[in-house]
RNA sequence: GCGGGCGUGGCGGAAUGGCAGACGCGCCGGACUUAGGAUCCGGUGGGUAACACCGUGUGGGUUCAACUCCCACCGCCCGCACCA
């Protein structure tokens, strides 16, 4: 295409000047920052996805360098995982081969992208250098109690075969990762007690003002802290009881049952022997099957039957029957609830349908509950009735005073409830870190000792879709001696989550190549926290709450200084075409490499800073992609032409009181475009706003070049403007930025210099457009003295004849003067 | 159901309570040209001959002044979802 600039060669050619000699070289003297985007899953190609989230990323490293930090700014790969094992049961390609070719395509399309990654210190969780560390983990995990093995009901995905964690079931019960339906195994796993962590990880999210509130709010809902009582009821006829967990202990005397959730150990006690006991085993299994099921299918119908078992309310002593329902959950809290249908919806609906009686025992301030009429549950606060020497208490006194005389009784204490459940980080997969535990007869469960590590992965092994792990069939590895007593010992063959590679990457890369330690503690002090965290949404809860559980470890451990990993998060949103997410089966999926082939690196880093605020979707155009291909073109044809002219001029600042007419006004709006540029970037991240402000430049410098005569034109101003134009570009597109910054007469590299400061005296304005209102609208604009205070701009305005004109047959009742803006005359 | 977010031209999007629609795309016109799907210049919310006037999802409210703040509602998106 004539006329357009030689992306390609000016890209490649400063990509690979760049690689030789990195344009900016660490400096410990300078304040550090940390830049971090979430490393990718090596997939095999990068998507938009990935170009926004490095592009965003790379923009603030480039200004945080150029504004005199010293920038850490890492990349590396998240390279353990299922569709790497899949490739090797499908395609006959071993994980490891799959995973490093990806690795290599990959970091060649991110490399054509220029972003400022130090690779250096590039990382692949798969590495035995790095899984060492991973496993390291696992034993300080271990050693402090924090990892535990227990049989337990566990979400199995059949198409991945293995388990998954909670968080990893996704909308109505789905695999996070291939959204088939997850069902339920009964196995013995691994897991991590992050519920120890529960109230920390809750209470720290008040240290996270850097992050957006949307991610704090969604954290604290997935730890679901609750805090209530629980309240013992004695079984009837047995030394037995059933425990329940409530918030609202004040409701206490309106139990009119007590359920049991189906799968509660109890049920089989209580029904043993009983005639009832075939019906209720039924039941349970329904309830069962149904729950494995999707739970929406329900939609919310609450069955349930009686276990004809009685229990007795330590209150009253009222003998209540015992039920089991479908809407108690096993897992959450004791597995039993009282019920109180006047007070609880879901009670309320499962004795309407089901014939149990309801009894109000909280009334609403001044007003009566009946019965008949009662359409739902009252859950609101109110007035305790008919509860023995409580009535007549508001309900929240009623709820200290209940609960207190249960605890007399020991019959109750206070207790706080989490929805948060342990990790599970056990899976039945090849393709991830080995579990570093030996299993010896005599020993049982042994750590491996740090000395041994890594326990290496076996490369020879059979794939085959088993829901084993490879490990079992490989006896080399399966095999081995036990550390504590030399017998002879089985290895574990399950391997970690991955998640658990990328809850401490952040740490390594301040010490990537360290063989005798996961970090070193300076380096890891230098750099952590993270200052800037870059990512999907998608991750508000499972990565970022694990990396955040590794890190309250760590720093009760001594092993890191900070409390919390990511002081600032920015999640950004996702890529759309056509209105909708890219995916294959749509077929609207534009491939970064295609661009970048056809409009270049520069280009395609642009569009996608520039078409939306980060954290909003953004509608990928290939229209509005050609036109910021066609704006780099514009800055080319404006800055080439004159570079041997400008060469003489470098580094002028033409004083702004020295200027006068359109060359003043190019020394304004330069300033300004630094001012915006420099809050659009720094403080609200609005990189469409700053590009749209470079752009205005541009255009404003087109005109000065037009319409100014050669002979008249102000050089050294020209050359301010257009190295004012580099610098303030030169995050969004690193390479045309550095040859015309070169072009120019510049030795440095473009984003070795700093970033350009905004001369307040050149903002300043002589003459301000002020707007005359009449009861609000708009009648006139006028130009007057810029600074002018209220009072001398309302006598300004109020004397000029044209105003006076809008006032004939008019009282003026109030006049708002607005200094430097606009003048409101209120009138009748 | 609960929690959060978002509704602005033909489109993406701008607007510390103070000129709505910056910037870009698209479209229209002009210049240059053998040519233009290159480039440059101008125009572009609706409405009108021109003014007036009407315009930020809907209806209220606060204010001299509301896209912006408050209340109610409608629509879309995201998260959680029988959490006792």
């Amino acid at each position: 295409m004539a006329g357009h600039y030689d992306f390609k060669m000016i890209e490649t050619k400063w990509q690979e000047k760049w690689a030789i000699t990195p344009p900016v070289e660490p400096d410990k003297a300078r304040p550090k920052f940390y830049c971090l985007e979430m490393f990718p899953y090596p997939s095999g190609k990068l998507h938009m996805g990935h170009v926004r989230n490095y592009s965003i990323g790379d923009v603030i490293a480039r200004f945080k360098t150029m504004s005199g930090h010293e920038v850490l700014h890492p990349m590396g790969w998240d390279a353990f995982g299922l569709p790497a094992e899949n490739a090797a049961i499908s395609h006959g390609i071993h994980p490891f081969r799959w995973t490093m070719d990806n690795i290599d395509r990959m970091r060649v399309q991110l490399k054509q992208l220029g972003i400022s990654y130090d690779w250096r210190r590039e990382i692949a969780t798969c590495h035995p250098g790095y899984y060492r560390w991973t496993q390291w983990l696992f034993l300080q995990l271990f050693h402090r109690g924090l990892a535990y093995k227990k049989k337990a009901t566990v979400n199995w995905c059949p198409s991945c075969a293995t388990v998954l964690a909670n968080e990893q079931v996704v909308g109505e019960g789905v695999c996070e990762r291939c959204k088939t339906s997850v069902g339920k195994r009964e196995l013995s796993q691994w897991f991590f007690k992050i519920t120890d962590y529960a109230e920390r990880l809750l209470s720290d999210l008040e240290l996270l003002q850097g992050w957006p509130e949307k991610v704090r709010i969604m954290q604290e809902n997935w730890i679901g802290k609750s805090t209530g009582a629980e309240i013992d009821f004695p079984l009837v006829g047995t030394p037995d009881k059933i425990t329940v967990f409530t918030t609202r202990p004040d409701t206490l005397y309106g139990v009119t049952y007590m359920v049991l959730a189906p799968e509660h150990p109890l049920v089989e006690k209580l029904t043993a022997g009983t005639a009832g006991e075939a019906a209720v085993r039924e039941f349970a299994a329904r309830a069962r099957a149904m729950s494995e099921m999707s739970r929406t299918s329900q939609d919310g119908e609450k069955v349930g039957m009686s276990t004809g078992a009685f229990c007795r309310n330590p209150l009253t002593g009222e003998d209540v029957p015992i039920l089991i329902a479908n809407y108690v959950l096993l897992e959450y809290g004791t597995g039993a609830v009282m019920g109180v249908p006047a007070h609880d919806q879901r009670d309320f609906l499962f004795a309407r349908a089901n014939g149990y009686p309801i009894r109000v025992v909280v009334e609403p301030p001044g007003a009566e509950l009946d019965l008949e009429s009662m359409q739902e549950a009252y859950e609101e606060e109110g007035v305790l009735v008919n509860s023995g020497p409580f009535s007549g208490l508001p309900s929240g006194e009623g709820k200290k005073a209940i609960s207190g005389h249960l605890a007399d009784m020991g019959a109750g204490r206070q207790k706080i409830n989490y929805r948060l459940r342990d990790w599970l980080i056990s899976r039945q997969r090849y393709w991830g870190a080995p579990i570093p535990i030996v299993y010896c007869e005599s020993c049982g469960t042994v750590p491996v000792p740090e000395a041994e590590l890594p326990v290496l992965l076996p490369m020879d092994v059979a794939f085959k879709p088993t829901g084993q792990s490879p490990l079992n069939d490989c006896p080399e590895f399966l095999h081995t001696t036990c550390p504590g007593c030399g017998g002879p010992a089985r290895r574990e063959t399950d391997t970690m989550d991955t998640f658990m590679c990328s809850s401490w990457y952040y740490y390594r890369y301040t010490s990537p190549r360290d063989e005798t330690e996961a970090w070193s503690r300076t380096a890891v002090d230098r750099w952590l926290p993270v200052d800037q965290y870059v990512g999907g949404v998608e991750h508000a809860i499972l990565h970022l709450l694990y990396s955040r559980f590794f890190t309250k470890v760590l720093n009760d451990a001594g092993l890191v200084s900070n409390r919390e990993p990511f002081t600032n998060l920015l999640t950004q949103g996702m890529v759309l075409k056509d209105g909708t997410k890219m995916s294959k089966s749509k077929g609207n999926v534009v491939s970064p490499e295609e661009i970048v082939d056809r409009l270049g690196a520069d280009t395609a880093r642009l569009f996608i800073l520039f078409a939306a605020p980060p954290e909003r979707d953004l509608e990928w155009s290939d229209q509005g992609v050609e036109g910021c291909y066609r704006f780099l073109n514009r800055v080319y044809r404006l800055v080439e032409p004159l570079a041997g002219s400008l060469a003489g001029w470098t580094g002028s600042q033409p004083h702004a009181a020295a200027l006068v007419g359109v060359h003043r006004e190019i020394k304004r709006l330069v300033h300004q475009t630094i001012r915006r540029v420099t809050e659009d970037v720094e403080k609200r991240f609005n990189f469409n706003t700053a590009v749209s402000a470079v752009m205005e430049l541009v255009n404003a410098l087109y005109q000065y070049r037009d319409r100014v005569p050669e002979v008249d034109r102000r050089w050294d101003l020209l050359a301010e403007a257009v190295e004012t134009l580099l610098l303030v570009l030169a995050p969004f597109a690193p390479h045309l930025t550095e040859e015309l910054w070169q072009a120019t007469g510049h030795g440095a590299s473009v984003h070795a210099t700093a970033w350009p400061r905004c001369d307040e005296e050149a903002l300043q304005e002589d003459e301000v457009t002020v707007v005359v209102q009449l009861n609000g609208r708009i009648k006139d604009r006028v130009e007057v003295e810029a600074g002018l205070d209220a009072a001398g701009l309302e006598e300004k305005i109020m004397g000029l004849p044209q105003v006076q004109d809008l006032l004939v047959g008019k009282t003026v009742v109030k006049v708002i003067p607005v200094p430097d803006k606009l003048v409101n005359i209120v009138v009748r």
